[in-house]
DNA sequence: TATTCCCTGTGC
DNA sequence: GCACAGGGAATA
Protein backbone atom coordinates (compact mmCIF):
# COMPACT_ATOMS: atom_id res chain seq x y z
CA UNK A 1 0.00 0.00 0.00
CA UNK A 2 2.37 2.45 -0.80
CA UNK A 3 2.45 6.15 -0.90
CA UNK A 4 4.01 8.74 0.50
CA UNK A 5 3.57 7.72 3.88
CA UNK A 6 3.95 3.93 3.55
CA UNK A 7 7.07 4.45 1.56
CA UNK A 8 7.95 6.87 4.40
CA UNK A 9 7.90 4.02 6.93
CA UNK A 10 9.62 1.55 4.97
CA UNK A 11 12.57 3.94 4.26
CA UNK A 12 13.10 4.56 7.93
CA UNK A 13 12.98 0.95 8.45
CA UNK A 14 15.69 0.68 5.51
CA UNK A 15 17.54 3.57 6.97
CA UNK A 16 17.71 1.92 10.31
CA UNK A 17 19.09 -1.61 9.19
CA UNK A 18 21.15 -0.17 6.62
CA UNK A 19 23.21 2.88 7.16
CA UNK A 20 27.12 2.55 8.07
CA UNK A 21 26.94 -1.17 6.95
CA UNK A 22 28.75 -2.17 3.71
CA UNK A 23 27.06 -4.30 0.65
CA UNK A 24 28.06 -8.03 0.61
CA UNK A 25 25.97 -8.75 -2.41
CA UNK A 26 22.97 -7.01 -4.71
CA UNK A 27 21.20 -9.39 -6.35
CA UNK A 28 18.32 -8.77 -8.97
CA UNK A 29 16.21 -11.69 -8.60
CA UNK A 30 13.07 -11.96 -11.24
CA UNK A 31 13.30 -10.71 -15.30
CA UNK A 32 11.83 -7.58 -15.01
CA UNK A 33 14.33 -6.43 -11.90
CA UNK A 34 17.47 -8.44 -13.91
CA UNK A 35 16.77 -5.91 -17.12
CA UNK A 36 17.32 -3.23 -14.96
CA UNK A 37 20.14 -3.93 -12.81
CA UNK A 38 21.89 -6.49 -14.47
CA UNK A 39 24.16 -8.56 -12.83
CA UNK A 40 27.59 -6.41 -13.90
CA UNK A 41 25.51 -3.51 -12.62
CA UNK A 42 24.79 -4.92 -9.57
CA UNK A 43 28.37 -5.39 -8.73
CA UNK A 44 28.82 -1.64 -8.94
CA UNK A 45 27.65 -1.78 -5.55
CA UNK A 46 29.64 -4.81 -3.84
CA UNK A 47 31.88 -3.33 -0.98
CA UNK A 48 30.41 0.16 -1.22
CA UNK A 49 29.00 1.46 2.02
CA UNK A 50 25.24 2.81 2.62
CA UNK A 51 25.80 6.50 3.87
CA UNK A 52 22.19 7.70 3.67
CA UNK A 53 18.45 6.45 2.49
CA UNK A 54 16.27 9.17 1.67
CA UNK A 55 12.91 9.44 0.43
CA UNK A 56 11.54 11.39 -2.18
CA UNK A 57 7.85 11.55 -3.43
CA UNK A 58 7.31 8.06 -3.97
CA UNK A 59 10.88 6.84 -4.26
CA UNK A 60 13.70 6.06 -2.07
CA UNK A 61 17.23 6.54 -2.49
CA UNK A 62 19.90 4.35 -1.28
CA UNK A 63 23.43 6.56 -1.61
CA UNK A 64 26.62 4.78 -1.55
CA UNK A 65 30.06 6.25 -0.12
CA UNK A 66 31.40 6.68 -3.47
CA UNK A 67 28.27 8.51 -4.30
CA UNK A 68 26.34 6.23 -6.24
CA UNK A 69 22.91 5.55 -5.84
CA UNK A 70 20.23 2.81 -5.83
CA UNK A 71 16.90 4.02 -6.96
CA UNK A 72 14.26 1.93 -6.02
CA UNK A 73 10.62 2.25 -6.74
CA UNK A 74 7.47 0.50 -4.70
CA UNK A 75 4.85 0.87 -7.57
CA UNK A 76 1.55 -1.01 -6.56
CA UNK A 77 2.96 -2.88 -3.58
CA UNK A 78 6.66 -3.49 -3.03
CA UNK A 79 7.96 -3.48 0.36
CA UNK A 80 11.04 -4.34 2.26
CA UNK A 81 11.48 -7.50 4.08
CA UNK A 82 14.10 -6.96 6.82
CA UNK A 83 16.16 -10.23 7.99
CA UNK A 84 19.45 -12.20 8.57
CA UNK A 85 20.88 -13.07 5.62
CA UNK A 86 20.87 -16.83 6.17
CA UNK A 87 16.98 -16.53 6.11
CA UNK A 88 15.33 -18.51 3.02
CA UNK A 89 14.46 -15.82 0.40
CA UNK A 90 10.64 -14.26 0.30
CA UNK A 91 8.40 -15.66 -2.14
CA UNK A 92 8.12 -12.84 -4.37
CA UNK A 93 11.47 -11.35 -3.44
CA UNK A 94 12.68 -9.26 -6.26
CA UNK A 95 15.99 -8.20 -5.05
CA UNK A 96 18.40 -8.67 -2.44
CA UNK A 97 20.81 -6.58 -0.73
CA UNK A 98 23.17 -8.43 1.43
CA UNK A 99 25.30 -5.99 4.24
CA UNK A 100 27.93 -6.79 6.22
CA UNK A 101 26.10 -6.65 9.28
CA UNK A 102 24.20 -9.89 8.78
CA UNK A 103 21.06 -8.06 7.45
CA UNK A 104 19.48 -9.00 3.93
CA UNK A 105 17.37 -6.45 2.29
CA UNK A 106 14.74 -8.03 0.48
CA UNK A 107 12.46 -6.11 -1.60
CA UNK A 108 9.33 -8.00 -2.47
CA UNK A 109 6.35 -7.33 -4.47
CA UNK A 110 4.14 -10.36 -5.79
CA UNK A 111 3.41 -8.09 -9.01
CA UNK A 112 7.03 -7.19 -10.18
CA UNK A 113 6.25 -3.89 -10.72
CA UNK A 114 8.58 -2.59 -8.58
CA UNK A 115 11.86 -0.56 -10.42
CA UNK A 116 15.43 -1.09 -8.77
CA UNK A 117 17.94 1.11 -10.58
CA UNK A 118 21.86 1.79 -9.94
CA UNK A 119 22.69 5.30 -10.63
CA UNK A 120 26.27 6.68 -11.61
CA UNK A 121 27.93 9.50 -9.22
CA UNK A 122 27.05 12.85 -10.47
CA UNK A 123 23.69 11.59 -12.22
CA UNK A 124 20.68 12.71 -10.68
CA UNK A 125 18.41 9.73 -10.46
CA UNK A 126 15.28 11.61 -9.83
CA UNK A 127 12.51 11.43 -12.03
CA UNK A 128 11.12 15.31 -12.26
CA UNK A 129 9.26 15.52 -9.11
CA UNK A 130 7.28 18.55 -7.87
CA UNK A 131 7.31 19.70 -4.38
CA UNK A 132 7.13 16.65 -1.54
CA UNK A 133 2.67 17.15 -1.52
CA UNK A 134 2.83 17.42 2.50
CA UNK A 135 5.39 20.35 1.64
CA UNK A 136 4.65 23.21 4.48
CA UNK A 137 5.75 25.59 2.38
CA UNK A 138 3.14 25.15 -0.82
CA UNK A 139 0.91 28.19 -1.18
CA UNK A 140 -2.08 28.07 -2.94
CA UNK A 141 -0.95 30.92 -5.19
CA UNK A 142 2.20 28.23 -6.37
CA UNK A 143 -0.46 25.75 -6.58
CA UNK A 144 -3.03 27.89 -8.41
CA UNK A 145 0.34 29.15 -11.05
CA UNK A 146 1.37 24.98 -11.77
CA UNK A 147 -2.49 24.04 -12.08
CA UNK A 148 -2.86 27.18 -14.71
CA UNK A 149 -1.96 25.44 -17.78
CA UNK A 150 -3.28 21.57 -16.89
CA UNK A 151 -6.48 20.81 -18.47
CA UNK A 152 -8.57 17.85 -16.74
CA UNK A 153 -9.72 16.83 -13.43
CA UNK A 154 -8.00 17.66 -10.13
CA UNK A 155 -8.29 14.13 -9.25
CA UNK A 156 -5.73 13.10 -12.12
CA UNK A 157 -3.97 16.00 -11.97
CA UNK A 158 -3.25 15.13 -8.58
CA UNK A 159 -2.06 11.57 -9.65
CA UNK A 160 0.94 13.44 -11.42
CA UNK A 161 4.00 13.51 -9.77
CA UNK A 162 5.42 16.59 -11.48
CA UNK A 163 2.33 18.82 -9.55
CA UNK A 164 2.96 16.96 -6.43
CA UNK A 165 5.15 14.56 -5.32
CA UNK A 166 3.80 11.42 -3.11
CA UNK A 167 0.29 11.14 -3.86
CA UNK A 168 -1.46 8.06 -5.25
CA UNK A 169 -4.80 6.92 -5.71
CA UNK A 170 -5.90 6.89 -1.89
CA UNK A 171 -4.56 10.09 -0.67
CA UNK A 172 -5.43 11.94 -3.77
CA UNK A 173 -9.61 10.84 -2.89
CA UNK A 174 -9.09 11.26 0.91
CA UNK A 175 -7.82 14.60 0.59
CA UNK A 176 -10.63 15.88 -2.01
CA UNK A 177 -12.90 14.85 0.42
CA UNK A 178 -11.79 16.31 3.36
CA UNK A 179 -11.12 19.40 1.16
CA UNK A 180 -15.44 18.81 0.19
CA UNK A 181 -13.60 19.49 -4.02
CA UNK A 182 -15.15 16.99 -6.38
CA UNK A 183 -12.92 14.81 -8.04
CA UNK A 184 -14.44 16.18 -11.51
CA UNK A 185 -13.58 19.67 -11.26
CA UNK A 186 -11.65 21.08 -13.63
CA UNK A 187 -8.17 21.59 -12.11
CA UNK A 188 -7.43 25.04 -13.53
CA UNK A 189 -10.56 26.64 -12.22
CA UNK A 190 -10.07 25.80 -8.60
CA UNK A 191 -9.62 29.68 -6.84
CA UNK A 192 -7.18 30.25 -3.89
CA UNK A 193 -9.41 29.79 -0.89
CA UNK A 194 -10.36 26.29 -2.68
CA UNK A 195 -6.68 25.15 -3.10
CA UNK A 196 -5.79 26.29 0.04
CA UNK A 197 -8.39 23.90 1.63
CA UNK A 198 -6.96 21.43 -0.63
CA UNK A 199 -3.58 22.03 0.61
CA UNK A 200 -4.74 21.27 4.05
CA UNK A 201 -6.36 18.39 3.22
CA UNK A 202 -3.68 17.26 1.64
CA UNK A 203 -1.35 17.70 4.75
CA UNK A 204 -3.83 16.61 7.14
CA UNK A 205 -4.57 13.06 4.90
CA UNK A 206 -0.83 12.43 4.73
CA UNK A 207 -0.53 12.96 8.52
CA UNK A 208 -3.34 10.38 9.06
CA UNK A 209 -1.51 8.06 7.00
CA UNK A 210 2.41 8.55 8.26
CA UNK A 211 0.82 7.90 11.88
CA UNK A 212 -1.26 4.89 10.41
CA UNK A 213 1.82 3.07 8.58
CA UNK A 214 3.58 3.41 12.02
CA UNK A 215 0.94 2.28 13.92
CA UNK A 216 -0.13 -0.47 11.29
CA UNK A 217 3.31 -2.98 11.99
CA UNK A 218 2.51 -2.75 15.81
CA UNK A 219 -1.15 -4.05 15.16
CA UNK A 220 -2.62 -0.98 16.65
CA UNK A 221 -5.69 -0.36 15.28
CA UNK A 222 -5.63 2.50 12.31
CA UNK A 223 -8.53 5.24 11.40
CA UNK A 224 -10.71 4.25 8.47
CA UNK A 225 -10.25 5.93 4.78
CA UNK A 226 -13.03 8.38 4.46
CA UNK A 227 -13.90 7.44 1.08
CA UNK A 228 -11.33 5.13 -0.57
CA UNK A 229 -12.97 1.43 -1.04
CA UNK A 230 -16.22 2.50 0.59
CA UNK A 231 -18.47 2.60 -2.78
CA UNK A 232 -22.35 2.61 -1.39
CA UNK A 233 -21.19 3.14 2.12
CA UNK A 234 -22.90 6.20 3.57
CA UNK A 235 -20.67 9.49 4.19
CA UNK A 236 -19.64 10.34 7.90
CA UNK A 237 -19.72 13.90 7.17
CA UNK A 238 -23.43 14.42 5.56
CA UNK A 239 -24.67 10.65 4.94
CA UNK A 240 -24.88 10.40 1.41
CA UNK A 241 -23.89 7.64 -0.24
CA UNK A 242 -19.85 7.30 -1.50
CA UNK A 243 -19.92 6.76 -5.15
CA UNK A 244 -17.21 5.24 -7.66
CA UNK A 245 -16.18 6.19 -10.71
CA UNK A 246 -13.40 5.87 -13.43
CA UNK A 247 -10.74 8.38 -14.06
CA UNK A 248 -8.13 8.26 -16.02
CA UNK A 249 -8.45 4.76 -15.71
CA UNK A 250 -8.57 4.06 -12.08
CA UNK A 251 -11.23 4.31 -9.45
CA UNK A 252 -12.62 7.75 -7.82
CA UNK A 253 -14.04 7.42 -4.53
CA UNK A 254 -16.38 10.79 -3.53
CA UNK A 255 -19.56 12.04 -1.48
CA UNK A 256 -21.75 12.62 -3.82
CA UNK A 257 -23.08 15.03 -0.75
CA UNK A 258 -20.53 17.29 0.21
CA UNK A 259 -18.32 17.33 -2.91
CA UNK A 260 -20.64 19.19 -5.47
CA UNK A 261 -19.25 19.93 -8.59
CA UNK A 262 -19.78 23.91 -8.98
CA UNK A 263 -20.03 25.66 -12.47
C1' DT B 1 -5.01 14.25 -22.57
C1' DA B 2 -6.52 9.45 -22.55
C1' DT B 3 -5.43 4.49 -23.22
C1' DT B 4 -2.27 0.55 -23.05
C1' DC B 5 1.03 -2.07 -20.98
C1' DC B 6 4.07 -3.93 -17.53
C1' DC B 7 3.25 -8.44 -13.96
C1' DT B 8 0.83 -11.56 -10.88
C1' DG B 9 -2.07 -12.07 -7.15
C1' DT B 10 -6.62 -11.71 -4.73
C1' DG B 11 -11.50 -11.47 -4.30
C1' DC B 12 -16.00 -11.69 -6.32
C1' DG C 1 -13.18 -17.46 -14.73
C1' DC C 2 -12.66 -12.54 -14.73
C1' DA C 3 -12.42 -7.81 -13.13
C1' DC C 4 -9.53 -5.29 -10.59
C1' DA C 5 -5.42 -3.62 -7.95
C1' DG C 6 -2.67 1.99 -4.35
C1' DG C 7 2.11 3.53 -10.24
C1' DG C 8 4.23 5.28 -14.02
C1' DA C 9 6.24 5.07 -18.76
C1' DA C 10 5.13 4.64 -23.39
C1' DT C 11 2.03 5.35 -26.83
C1' DA C 12 -1.71 7.23 -30.01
Amino acid sequence: MPELPEVEEAAGRLRRAAVGHRVLALRALHPSQRKQLPPRRARRAVGRRIVAVERRGKYQTIRFDDDSTLLVHFRMDGDWHIGPCGDPPARFARAVLDLDNDTRLSLVDARALCTITWHERGVDPLPALGPEADDPAITATALRNALAARRGPIKAVLLDQRVLAGLGNIYAAESLWRASIHPAASAATLREPTLQRLITAIRASLADGVRNAARYRTGVRVAPLKVYDREGEPCTRCGATIRRITQAGRSTYYCAGCQRLKR
